[in-house]
RNA sequence: GUCUCCUUCGUCUAGUGGUUAGGACACCGGGUUUUCAUCCCGGCAACAGGGGUUCGAGCCCCCUAGGAGAUGCCA
């Protein structure tokens, strides 16, 4: 079979974790069958549209890496590929249902629903949805309301009885009593816009599409489509329905739950490679062992037979674990192009930077790397490289044991050493302290810690010694004569 | 209210009638280490409950409970 699947996304808010897996199993679907994967823009509510999220796909697509076969962007066999510009197609296929008496004119107004709506909610009635009042009209009343100039909406005419099902790669044979599918949706909307089940299953159909992966928040209108298909004497596609991703508390992920939008993920520093690693596993797995892909593997490697059925909760922490180890497998430049935009945003570095800054960066780059979870730590880890004045408590700089004036002088006794510190080897440097320490009799940390305090302003810092070396003499004497004027004047 | 789907460690999952129920994150402890990290080692921790079927059930069937989703002129 020639595989062809879509990711058909609504361009009404930005591209969220959810809707990005069922691009990227749709996507690793067909190219690891060898088949097409086509976007497909549902912009068939107005009202909702923006141009802003139509952009956010595009850009989604291109910052994960994946590119569509056919859509808007690169045409196709099959286009158009935005739903708005199909209006003709939908509105032609509706009144050949209606025609055909499988679809019929509705001329209820928004206020009756709602009020029916209403009353079966506070009847707690057993069949709630459209009451089917204008089923039955007869086509005289009709066409007298539309002479009145009275707006109508089509709807389907879904059977009273019998049931009707479908095949779904995941649950397997999904049936349903007709009498429980949506009561006669609408399917062409009064301002002449189809709703999503129909243009749905138009499009599908014309586009040839043979699978279709989509949430499970889709099954109950599995049946309907397929009646859909049926009553246009269409074969439906076969499905897969996803398993939904959940928040914390079980619920629908959304963002009570924390970042859902991928521009959100993106500002903070993930790394597309970490977010497509992570979300791949939210309802699918290879096997019991392997939990490293990349995209490349995955385009590949997926199987459909590897989905879950049962929801997932998506899990930040793992995803910051996925992050990390990433950043750790950056290579220098990799990783220094990564980070810069961060240093630049926090005013650390120029927009253009400087040689010596682009120096700095490169040498921090083995010190920053595996102290970075987010890219956008790194102005926290490394900003001290760039910093001219540090904000730090002078309390900080006391190490426990000593007084201020034991401090001072241990600042003064590195600052005296500098120079060896500087040219001999990191581990001659490392050894003087050491000696240093035994030789007063006090602890390593006595030592190191006021230095670190007043080198990077920070108890939490890359090692030391390399940090000094980063600085250079000149900054890091000033920093701990600073250091020494904070404290207590001798005599004190 | 009705319908549908789901149910293995806290989380993501492996498991397809016979396993000490495996891995990963998180958490806890230890080691390496100048702090923080990284890295390494170890630990905690699960088959929702009840009935069947079977010599034998996490795996098959039924019921119960719980969770979720749908019920729009939104997708």
């Amino acid at each position: 079979m020639n595989v062809r699947v879509r990711y058909a996304p609504s361009p009404t808010g930005l591209q969220h974790i959810g809707g990005v897996r069922t691009a990227l199993f749709n996507y690793f679907f067909a190219k690891s069958q060898g088949g097409r994967f086509i976007l497909r823009i549902e912009d068939t509510d107005q009202t909702r549209f923006s141009p802003e999220s139509l952009q956010d796909i595009y850009d989604t697509f291109d910052w994960l890496g994946i590119r569509e076969d056919e859509g808007p962007r690169n045409g196709g066999d099959f286009g158009p590929y935005i739903q708005s510009e199909r209006l003709e197609k939908y509105r032609i296929a509706a009144e050949h249902l209606v025609k055909e008496g499988q679809a019929y004119h509705c001329f209820c107004s928004p206020e009756r629903l709602e009020t029916v709506r209403q009353e079966q909610v506070k009847a707690k009635s057993s069949n709630q949805g459209y009451d089917r009042a204008c089923r039955n009209l007869s086509p005289d009343e009709i066409e007298k309301k539309h002479a009145q100039g009275m707006s109508s909406v089509i709807r389907l005419k879904v059977p009273l009885e019998g049931e009707t099902s479908f095949s779904d790669v995941v649950l397997g044979t999904v049936v349903r009593k007709n009498s429980d599918v949506n009561p006669d949706p609408v399917i062409l909307k009064s301002d002449g816009y189809p709703t999503y089940h129909l243009a749905n299953v138009i499009d599908d159909h014309e586009m040839a599409i043979t699978h279709i992966m989509r949430a499970q928040e889709w099954i109950p209108s599995g049946p309907l489509h397929v009646i859909l298909y049926k009553a246009f004497g269409w074969t439906p596609p076969i499905y897969a329905h996803l398993p939904m991703v959940m928040g914390s508390d079980g619920q629908k992920l959304s963002k009570r739950h924390g970042s859902t939008s991928l521009v959100d993920f993106r500002k903070q520093g993930y790394l597309p490679e970490a977010i497509i690693n992570y979300i791949s596993l939210l309802g699918w797995s290879f096997d019991s062992e392997r939990e490293f892909f990349s995209r490349q593997e995955l385009e590949t490697l997926f199987y459909i037979e590897g989905l879950q059925k049962s929801p997932a909760v998506f899990d930040y922490k793992k995803l910051r674990w996925f992050n990390g180890h990433y950043i750790r497998n950056l290579t220098d430049s990799m990783l220094s192009v990564a980070i810069l935009p961060s240093l630049v945003d926090s005013g650390l570095v120029s927009s253009t930077p400087s040689k010596s800054e682009v120096e700095i960066i490169e040498q921090s780059l083995p010190l920053a790397r595996e102290r970075l979870v987010l890219l956008n730590e790194a102005p926290e880890v490394i900003g001290f490289l760039f910093k001219e004045e540090l904000d730090y408590e002078t309390s900080a700089l006391v190490p426990k044991g000593l007084n201020e004036q034991q401090t001072r002088e241990v600042l003064g006794k590195i600052a005296n050493e500098i120079d060896n510190l500087l040219n001999g080897s990191p581990e001659d440097a490392e050894a003087w302290f050491h000696e240093t320490a035994e030789k007063e009799g006090r602890k390593l940390g006595q030592l190191m810690m006021p230095a670190r305090i007043a080198i990077t302003g920070t108890k939490a810092s890359p090692p030391l010694i390399p940090s000094i070396r980063l600085l250079g003499r000149e900054k890091s004497v000033t920093r701990l004569e600073q250091a020494q004027a904070k404290l207590a004047p001798i005599g004190d």
